[in-house]
DNA sequence: CCGAACTACTAGAGCGCTCTAGTCCTGCCA
DNA sequence: TGGCAGGACTAGAGCGCTCTAGTAGTTCGG
């Protein structure tokens, strides 16, 4: 900077002036200190920039790599943050390098604000958090004081799952579970009620899953063993439901012929042509702008006494659904 | 800082050197000072700490999230990076954020080297960098002044998948390539080299590919429909493979009876017990230790002659390949 | 009993920026 | 012509650390 300053022949407070686009630097100077630090290929210093500021307009967003569904979020806060003049800084969760040191890192990094994509911390450590500085769960039903939530209604996404196979003439509808996921639990209730409520109470069936193709796998194993009768299976994601369309076809059972299967996410998977995967979607542009959003709105000392967010998910209707063979 | 220090009845200096293990502190001021801090709950700021050094120890990271290899990678290298001392800066090429702007985001940070993900920046920009700074590309061949390389040999790698092929008795092999990615080019060499070697060279037969499930969906009803009697298929890369699997089963093809399928990248799908598809394994591990240490080793000041690191790949044989029906 | 060597600690400059409080013009109105 | 508003620019402190140089105090060999 001291080299651009003086290479433009002005102090440096005037180079700052230009960098900030503050007022008071003529047109002129404005040019040739920009050329100069050109020249000099000068970048000012991110970090340094901030050191002085009480604000840094830094979101940490903490996710799993692993997890397809957080990598569309990350897109849509990448795009969410720079829209409200936020940078955004990625700390991800692997196996060498679990949630509270992903956590840990961003607050080295003095973020502002802390949005994490489905989180395993406990409550308590989550309401920890949150009493020094605002964060959003993303994607993950809990509560804890001073924690915003951000999530698709998980239970409203089953009842459209179940409503869509009833509506077809399906009556023996199991669901294939995630266990202890995020969002299982909400799945799970709403399949009971729509079911309850479309009054096929008897043939109430939880099937325990998993968030993975071979937990789908397996599910479909036990369904084929336990109930062959089965004529249609909501699955806890796409990827349980394609590890049971799978296995169902190489078992011979035609999909949607003889059995209907939904999935969750409308991931990039079921969109593809092969999978043509009937699906709840959720909507990762929509649940990362209220993240942001309020995220942004909590630093600046906006107070909100819901401290949940709930985005309806939608019925995506492809393939894998059709009405039951002998109806 | 300065209450910490007050509080412990210390200079601040004095918590400057028990926060980096420094020498020339008694242990129980050691404990007080930390004591003192915990009170407080005092985290030093990594900025700031950094900002009065020449070296920031932050290796920046440009990766795709979409990308599932890439995920791998960045898992590995934060172990890599952890290990040698140094901090991973990750930054995300997104529909809204191109490689560029990733990049410069890096740059912002004053990280002190570059690791880039298969990226799709020319050489020219590539030399740019790497005249500023270590810059690592992973994962894509490159020649770019100053740039190092580290990349699986994607030639070997279809050498041997189509040797793998061969040995089982295999002869109408067809290779689905990957276009203009990554390797692709690559592979494709190996693919006709490894055919020629074998004395199949009027069997040698490239249909254009992709790297999605939906490219091997078009290619395996392309190769159906132009030539039935292939009775071998290198893909390349699992999700491609994968595709064709779906699609050749559907077509009544029976996998691996009547038609043997390789991936490659031994990707997560590929190991999943529905798809058990036999692959070509990059090594995520040692790419980003090569990656790591060899980003390190230049920033130690080590100039390298050879610029260029390859790792060579391993087949892994599951169940999508058997001997052809009729050997 | 002096000074060298070591340990425990502190003062203060410096990292690269921002920001406040100026200074110095120029132009314009009374 | 004096006064003053406002534009263009600068000096210097401060952000939260690290690091160099230095000050005490203690130990110890000769």
């Amino acid at each position: 900077m001291e080299d651009v300053a003086a290479k433009a022949g002005v102090s440096r407070a005037l180079v700052s002036i230009v960098y900030r686009d503050a007022p008071g630097a003529s047109d002129t100077t404005r040019a040739r200190v920009l050329e100069a630090a050109a020249e000099l290929d000068y970048r000012p210093d991110h970090r340094a920039r901030l050191l002085g500021r009480q604000r840094t307009k830094l979101l940490g967003v903490v996710y799993g790599v692993r997890h397809a569904f957080h990598g569309d979020l990350v897109e849509a806060l990448y795009a969410a943050a720079d829209l409200a003049g936020y940078d955004v800084a990625l700390s991800a969760v692997a196996p060498t390098r679990d949630e509270p040191r992903a956590i840990q890192a961003l607050l080295d990094y003095r973020c502002e604000g802390l949005i994490l994509l489905g989180p395993d911390q406990r409550a308590k450590a989550l309401a920890e958090l949150a009493a020094a500085m605002p964060t959003v769960v993303v994607a993950r039903k809990v509560t804890a004081d001073g924690v915003d939530v951000v999530r698709s209604d998980d239970s409203d996404g089953l009842r459209q799952a179940v409503e869509h196979l009833v509506s077809l003439g399906h009556r023996r509808i199991v669901h294939v579970d995630g266990g202890r996921a995020p969002g299982a639990a909400e799945r799970r209730v709403g399949y009971k009620t729509a079911m309850r409520r479309a009054g096929m109470s008897e043939h109430i069936w939880v099937v325990g899953g998993g968030l993975t193709e071979d937990d789908g796998v397996a599910a479909a194993k036990r369904i084929l063993r336990e109930a062959p009768r089965t004529t249609a299976v909501a699955a806890f994601n796409d990827k349980c439901a394609i590890g049971m369309l799978d296995t169902l076809r190489k078992a011979g059972r035609d999909v949607p012929g003889e059995m209907s299967v939904v999935g969750y996410d409308d991931s990039n998977l079921a969109g593809l042509s092969h999978v043509d995967l009937t699906t709840i979607g959720q909507d990762p542009k929509r649940l990362a702008e209220l993240a942001v959003g309020r995220a942004v709105a909590r630093l600046d000392g906006d107070v909100f006494a819901d401290d949940e967010l709930v985005v309806p998910p939608s019925l995506v209707v492809r393939g894998t659904t059709a009405a039951p063979k002998e109806a």
